[in-house]
DNA sequence: GTTGACTTGTTATGCTATAACATACGATAT
DNA sequence: ATATCGTATGTTATAGCATAACAAGTCAAC
């Protein structure tokens, strides 16, 4: 494995990493929890994640679309739309709305609150832990009496590695 | 005015109160900011931004433009998508990506976060002030050495009237 | 009054997402 | 085994959101 910085898996995709590891440990999980579940991680769904887990890239529905025709599924929206939001619901992906676009969940099974960082050059995305921003945003809710039940929290900028390069990778 | 819950103007989407002066005095302002900024409110941009402020409820960029045919503007999408982007960029509107919507900034000209708070039931949108959100979003980002220049904070709930209403307003 | 920057109008098109219905699959109970 | 019911998938069609590209008009500065 290349040299690594002491970081958690925290901002991974932002650092060189053994990726074939990273996406091998999360299909395993996924087909774990979804069993623990019994939620069906049937053969769309299952290739719907391992498509999302090929980079840390958020894919619109349309490219994953592209790549499950090219396995032998429907060639229809709804195929990859499906499969999506089945992973969503799972907490298995994310739909990053600034986007139109969908990445694989970095730590599924955890609790956490997905804040997402989006480098406006390379297009990567990665996940921030931010426990504290949910906590914030419950606060600022619940001083006028509103009630949170879902969050989107979402960010765009530049990522190390884009700020360094100019090419950019 | 009728009776108000003693809060400042925040989440001023979910109280009762004397709207047309809300409006008013927004659009005041929004003129002024403009003129100060030396950019130009036309007559396309300051109705679209008085449609905004005709309600807390966010608007599609459609609908907006249905309203801009009926004052003699013209009647392509570029039309009302130009005036939002003007107004976004002004900060006198905010665009709520969850809801492929926009609704009219309730605190132009204040340095502040927007975070959407978007009630399930009846639609409506409050900003809530949450720089402490920022704050924890900056910390999270710098951990991974990622530089945030913009965010995208929503949150979907009940506002405090529909969790008191069976029917809604 | 001409230049140049910006704004608006218009045409055309592309991308994103879902409703609705038909068919197939899988687990369970009889 | 097979009937049944819930779930999943395939397919058709369409709705909804957004922007590229070009033409024409407006306005201020020189």
């Amino acid at each position: 494995m290349p040299d690594m910085p002491p970081l958690g898996d925290t901002g991974l995709a932002f650092v060189r990493h053994d990726h074939s590891h990273c996406a091998k440990d999360t299909l395993a999980r996924a087909d774990a929890l979804s069993n623990a579940r019994g939620a069906r991680m049937t053969p769309v769904r299952r290739r719907t994640l391992e498509i999302l887990l090929e980079s840390h890239k958020a894919m619109g529905a349309y490219d994953v679309l592209e790549r499950l025709v090219a396995d032998g599924f429907g060639n229809q929206p709804p195929v990859a739309y499906r499969a999506l939001e089945f992973l969503v619901e799972q907490g298995l992906a994310h739909r990053i709305r600034r986007l139109n676009a969908f990445a694989a969940c970095m730590h599924p099974g955890e609790a956490h609150v997905p804040v997402f960082l989006i480098c406006t050059s390379c297009q990567l995305v990665a996940e921030a832990p931010a426990d504290d921003v949910r906590g914030a945003m419950d606060a600022a809710a619940a001083s006028i009496g509103f009630v949170i039940e879902r969050t989107n929290v979402e960010a765009v900028g530049r990522c190390p590695a884009c700020r360094g390069n100019r090419a950019c990778r």
